[in-house]
DNA sequence: TTGTACGCGTTATCAC
DNA sequence: GTGATAACGCGTACAA
C-alpha cells in the first residue's frame, strides 16, 4: 500500500482498482485515519472552509440564511468561517482580510458588507473563488447576486399605506453612507416609496424622510425625530422590521397608538414579526427560496473545476403581508 | 534577511534587533505580506480559529452570544468555525469531528450540543485546548461552564405566577431525551417548578407536564396538548421564550385571551420578549455577562501557554422580569 | 495500476 | 542576534 494510493481513495481518483479502494477504506475506518485540512489546505492553495460576512448577526432574517448555509455544507464536510461585520464597512474589510489569510474556498457575503472596492480586490487576486452575494448588489464579473426587488417592494408596501387613507406618510431609509447606502437602504427603498407617492399625486415632503441604520435604536432614533416635527406623519414605512419595532417603540413611548394615531410597516417578515404588538405589516422575503439557491449555487460553483465558474445574478420579489400595524 | 528572522518578527520573538525588526516591519507593510494560516497551522499541529457549535442558530439569545465572541475574537485576528447543531446529538457529533478536522484552536459550545462522551474523548485528545461551555454543564476536566441557576430561576417564575394567583400552573419542558434532556430541559427548570409548587402546598399534576423542543413549533404543540386535556391550565411557564410565544399563538388558536384566560411565561428574555402581544414575563439571562466572560476566559486560555489551563465553573443567575403576559 | 520524491509556507532547533 | 535546515501532512508529476 502506498500513500499515494490512499490518497487517491480519500479524494475518489478513478483510477484505483476497487479491490485496493475496498482494501484501503477499510484501513481508514479501522484507524480512524482523518485527512488534516490545514496540510491538505497549503498544498492546494485553497482551503475547505467557506467564508461567511454578514452585516448583522442579530437580524434573524440574516441568521436564517446563515443556518441554512451551515447545513447545506455539512453535507459537504465544510465547514463555515463566521464574521460579524456589525454594519460597518472598516470591520467588513478587516474581516475579509482574515478570511483571505485563512484561504477560504469560497465566499458569502450577507447583507451590506464590503466595500465593492475590497471586493473587486479579493475576486482579482482569487479568481477560482465563488462569491455570493445575498441582498446586496456588486458590479463585478464573476460575482453571484442573489437580490429582492427593493423598488417594487417598497412601491407595493407605500402603495398600501395609501390606499388605507394615510395621509403623511414618512419613511425610515438606511443609513446614507456606509453600508447600506447602496442596494436596500437609501437607492431603491427610497425610489419605490417616492414613485408610489408621485403616482398618487402626493408631495414628497422632505420632513417626512428619516435615516436609520437598520437596527432597533436606529428606528426608535428615527421615529422621535420625525415625531418631532410641528407636522407629525400619520403612517411610516421603516425599511426593515428591526427598525420598525423601534419606530413602534418610539409611537407608544409618545402617547400614540399604532395603528390609530400612526401606522407602521416594515420589511423582512422576520419570525417575530408576527407577534409583535400590534402585528407588524411588512414585506416578507423569500428567505427559505433565498437559502436555497445561494446553498445549491455554492455547492455547485464549489465543486466547478476550470477556470471561471459563471455567476449568476437573480432578483427575488417580496410579498406584501398586511397584518394590523396598518390598519385602523 | 532570512526567512526565520522574519518569523521571528512575525511572531513578535524577543531576541530580534530593533533595528532589523524595523526592517523587516517595513517589508512587511511594504509587500503586503500575509503569513499563510493553514502553512503555520500545519506546522504549529494547532489551528488559529475557533470552533463554535451553537445547538439553534435562529435563538437570539444564542447568536447574540457567538456575534460577542466573533468581535472579541477578530481582535486579536482570529476567525470562527460556526456550526448550527440544529438541537440533534448527531449533528453535533458530526460538527465536533470536522472541526477537530480542521484543527481549531479551542472550542466553543454554546447552549446544549455535543454528548458528553464524545467531548470527553475531544479532550483527552486534545489537552491543550480550551473548551467552554455556556448553558451546559459538563463534569469533564479542563472544560470550563458558564451556567446560569435554571432550578432557581424556576422556582422564582413558579412562585411569581402562584403569586399571581393562578391556580392551575403547568410547565413545557424541554425534551425528553437528546439535547435539553441535560441541563436546563428537564432537570434543573423542571425542579425549580416542582419545588415551588411543594412549597406552597400545590400538588403537581402530570397532565400539567408537556414536553416541548425549545422552538416555536414545539411551544405550539405542547401548548395545544395542555389545553386539549379537560382540566386546563390557567398558568404555563414556557422553558424558553420561543416556547412561550409558540404557547400564546396557540393559546389564541384556541380564542384564550393571554393573560386573562392563561398567563405565559418564558424563559430568556429575547429582544423581542418586550414587544410581543402581549410582552412577555420571563426570566431574563445576563447575557452580556455571559458573553464578555466567554469571551475573556477563551483569549486568556488561547494565550496561556504551558500544558493545561486552570478550567472555570461559574454560575449566573437569571433574574425576573414582570411583563404583560402574567398579569391579569 | 502502483510507488517515489518533491514542494506547499511555516515554525523550531541548533549551529554560528 | 542571526541564519541554515529539517520537519509538519498532504497532493501530484512522473517513473516504474
Amino acid at each position: 500500500m502506498s500513500i499515494a494510493t490512499v490518497s487517491a481513495v480519500v479524494n475518489g481518483a478513478t483510477w484505483v482498482s476497487d479491490d485496493t479502494r475496498r482494501r484501503v477504506q477499510k484501513a481508514i475506518d479501522k484507524l480512524g485515519y482523518r485527512p488534516n485540512q490545514m496540510a491538505r489546505g497549503l498544498r492546494t492553495r485553497r482551503g475547505h472552509a467557506v467564508g461567511v460576512i454578514v452585516s448583522d448577526l442579530t437580524n434573524p432574517f440574516f441568521t436564517e440564511i446563515v443556518r441554512g448555509l451551515s447545513h447545506t455544507l455539512r453535507e459537504t464536510g465544510r465547514t463555515i468561517f463566521l464574521c460579524d461585520s456589525d454594519h460597518r464597512f472598516e470591520l467588513a474589510d478587516l474581516n475579509l482580510r482574515m478570511l483571505v489569510d485563512s484561504h477560504i474556498a469560497g465566499l458569502v457575503l450577507v447583507g451590506d458588507t464590503v466595500r465593492e472596492e475590497a471586493l473587486r480586490a479579493y475576486v482579482r487576486r482569487h479568481p477560482r473563488s465563488p462569491v455570493i452575494a445575498i441582498e446586496r448588489e456588486y458590479d463585478i464579473e464573476g460575482v453571484s447576486c442573489l437580490l429582492v426587488d427593493s423598488e417594487a417592494g417598497a412601491y407595493t408596501v407605500t402603495r398600501h399605506l395609501i390606499d388605507q387613507e394615510y395621509s403623511r406618510i414618512a419613511i425610515i431609509t438606511g443609513p446614507h453612507e456606509g453600508p447600506g447606502s447602496t442596494t436596500y437602504g437609501r437607492a431603491a427603498r427610497y425610489n419605490g416609496y417616492a414613485r408610489a407617492l408621485a403616482d398618487a399625486g402626493r408631495a414628497l415632503e422632505p420632513a417626512f424622510v428619516a435615516e436609520g441604520n437598520f437596527r432597533h435604536a436606529g428606528g426608535y432614533e428615527a421615529m422621535r425625530q420625525l415625531l418631532s416635527n410641528g407636522n407629525r406623519p400619520d403612517a411610516v414605512f421603516a425599511s426593515n422590521d428591526l427598525m420598525a419595532l423601534g419606530a413602534i417603540d418610539a409611537a407608544r413611548e409618545a402617547g400614540l397608538r399604532v395603528p390609530q394615531d400612526v401606522a407602521i410597516a416594515g420589511w423582512d417578515d422576520v419570525p417575530f414579526a408576527a407577534i409583535t404588538t400590534p402585528p407588524l405589516t411588512t414585506m416578507a422575503m423569500p428567505k427559505s427560496e433565498l437559502g436555497a439557491v445561494a446553498a445549491e449555487l455554492l455547492t455547485r460553483q464549489l465543486s466547478h473545476v476550470g477556470p471561471r465558474h459563471t455567476p449568476v445574478r437573480k432578483t427575488f420579489s417580496a410579498r406584501l403581508v398586511v397584518r394590523q400595524s396598518s390598519c385602523r
